[in-house]
DNA sequence: AATGACAACAACCGCCGCTGG
DNA sequence: GCCAGCGGCGGTTGTTGTCAT
């Protein structure tokens, strides 16, 4: 195993740290057009930059890589983050695969600033889903379930404990449900422009979708079609994933868009539901509202608890 | 104007998994 | 099979900017 100092150790003990120069970046950008990117110990030393290679990947990768979105991140971003960390947890580089131009840090160092404050009150949700993992063993124990007792894991332990066929079809669920989300606020995003009069099954979706990582044909078509405000179809998808996170470290729930039922509400006014006594956030104005009697109906889902 | 709190961002650290010798 | 090197990831820390007092 490599050292704790990193690349590159034998070589150089005296690698230069902290801000880089523009004279830096200009070298690394020389060399990555000139050469391309990967073998980050060799940029390192043949472009002359006293960096090591593992600094010189991640100044590539954020913030000298073409493509890159600079600014802040839009309301419709954020939803996606919301809800891809809602799915994934912290699996920042995979969320960040679903935000083109956008990348890992940043949507780290985003969801920490704008979601850390309400770290505090989720200790209290942290209760409850040990005591939701105490009831589903007990369930499990009831139902003498062949599952293995890794299921409390992150997504992919869950993904890892089934046989072949089952994480096939996971991994296809998953990346099926990224695109719902993606799909989904983008369509907010141009519900919320009366000036576009590209409608949901527009080009405006096949440009979302072809900016995606490629995933198995057989949902292609369904991402497009598959309507979120599709009780039915919720119900499915979050009575199992629901039941798949019940027992997470990271939160989970589900969203409502306002704007698929009757137009009410405004469009990027949806919400979080949870348990009685959990909060949900109006991403519009950003309130946080206290969940009581409304939620409830929603509890099943998995209990979608934030804040 | 000074300063303290907070947010935003950049960069580093440590670990893990993969791969080739 | 073992090991070293590499690439990548998530967590953490440091720095800078902004705003309120």
């Amino acid at each position: 195993m490599v050292s704790a100092m990193g690349w590159g150790i034998q070589e150089h003990q005296g690698w230069r740290k902290g801000p880089w120069t523009p004279e830096e970046d200009k070298l690394l950008t020389e060399y990555v057009n000139l050469n391309g990117e990967g073998r980050w110990s060799s940029v390192a030393r043949c472009a002359g930059l006293n960096r090591s290679g593992k600094s010189c990947r991640l100044r590539w990768v954020n913030y000298l890589r073409p493509g890159l979105k600079r600014g802040q991140i839009t309301p419709q971003e954020e939803g996606i983050i919301i809800e891809l960390h809602a799915l994934w947890g912290n699996k920042w580089s995979t969320i960040a695969r679903y935000l083109p131009g956008r990348t890992d840090n940043e949507i780290k160092n985003f969801w920490r600033t704008h979601f850390k404050k309400k770290e505090k009150s989720s200790r209290k949700q942290q209760k409850r889903r040990s005591q939701l993992l105490k009831d589903q063993k007990l369930q499990k124990g009831h139902n003498n379930h062949h599952d293995h007792d890794d299921h409390h894991d992150q997504l992919p332990g869950h993904v890892a404990a089934m046989d072949g066929a089952d994480q096939t079809k996971t991994n296809q669920d998953i990346d099926h449900q990224a695109r719902d989300v993606t799909i989904k606020h983008e369509n907010m995003a141009l519900t919320n422009n009366p000036s576009s009069d590209q409608n949901i099954n527009g080009s405006h979706n096949q440009i979302i979708q072809s900016s995606l990582p490629p995933v198995n044909v057989m949902y292609q078509d369904d991402a497009v079609s598959y309507s979120w405000s599709d009780t039915t179809a919720d119900q499915e998808y979050y009575g199992l994933w629901g039941g798949l996170w019940n027992l997470d470290d990271q939160p989970y729930g589900r969203t409502n868009n306002n704007n698929n039922n009757n137009n009410q509400g405004t469009a990027g006014n949806y919400y979080y539901y949870g348990a009685a006594g959990d909060h949900i956030i109006n991403h519009s104005n950003k309130n946080i509202i206290p969940i009581q009697n409304q939620a409830r109906a929603f509890s099943s889902y998995g209990g979608g608890a934030f804040f």
